[in-house]
DNA sequence: TCGCAACCATTGCTTTGTTAAATAATATCA
DNA sequence: TGATATTATTTAACAAAGCAATGGTTGCGA
């Protein structure tokens, strides 16, 4: 039909779409049980690896979108798993901490989940997974070196 | 503060993420003046690759779900861009078939198209490449081998 | 200090992702 | 044949993506 573009099947994007796919399965399987999504999850993970920050720096680290993470925000504070205060020596910022629900959820969650991501290490060998880390790394418009 | 789980830095949920985010960035820019969406592009290249098929199978090679594709056929048949017929043979089946006017996106785009990803190969190097390709075709969770 | 650019965050709008349930047509088999 | 399971697609409902526009705050230069 046309041989211009590469076919499809070995399309860039939808090859990453489609890895990305397989590789949030069995972490939304495991999140569903907490009652929270992906990116709710990820939000957690951020502040609690870095601490309390503002929906700026957040957002870069969670990989999400300014209004995305605000809405995200609105629906974990509703349900108490966040707080947000706004700064005191810039009203501009908005901090937002981890409540003890929130922690709750990673401390009930982290087991699990760093073991789903060994079996990924596993399944590729540790030196493709550092590989594919560094190729990844290389498509990263905004890399953060 | 944890150390059980990779830092989200060199997470591969989130890597996934930021390539696609840097991959697509300029063929959403290239679409933007077709006035179509990136899911529209992939839905029109599929069909142009293959021909009219059903939407199961669009749904599949698109990696689009069943109702994402549904609504998007919807706006692209309202646009003119593709038509929806039902298989006489099997009257459950719904065959998706690209119109003129959806032939005439492809023909408009797919040069630039073919460069953006040609951009790509010269970036990593043909051999990076190929293996990326490789390695994220082993996460996908529904190979098509 | 006034005015304006730059900055941080939110809101509005449309499209897509995700899961579950509904609908409709076909296949199976007692 | 007729009840039941299976398959193909659509609807519904909510969460999130993505883009543009808005609302407060701060900073800076004339």
């Amino acid at each position: 039909m046309n041989n211009k573009l590469p076919s499809t099947s070995r399309s860039l994007p939808i090859a990453l779409i489609r890895a990305r796919e397989g590789v949030m399965l069995p972490i939304r399987e495991m999140l569903a049980e907490s009652g929270i999504t992906e990116q709710q999850w990820r939000v957690l993970r951020v502040l609690s690896e870095h601490g309390p920050m503002d929906v700026g720096t957040l957002a870069d680290r969670a990989s999400l979108l300014f209004p995305s993470l605000t809405r995200i925000a609105n629906s974990m504070r509703t349900k108490g798993l966040l707080t947000q205060t706004r700064d005191k020596k810039d009203r501009r910022r908005q901090l937002v901490e981890v409540t003890p629900a929130g922690q709750k959820i990673i401390d009930d969650n982290i087991d699990e989940a760093a073991q789903i991501a060994e079996s990924y290490r596993k399944k590729l060998g540790d030196e493709k997974y550092e590989q594919l880390l560094d190729l990844l790394a290389l498509l990263d418009p905004n890399r953060r070196v």
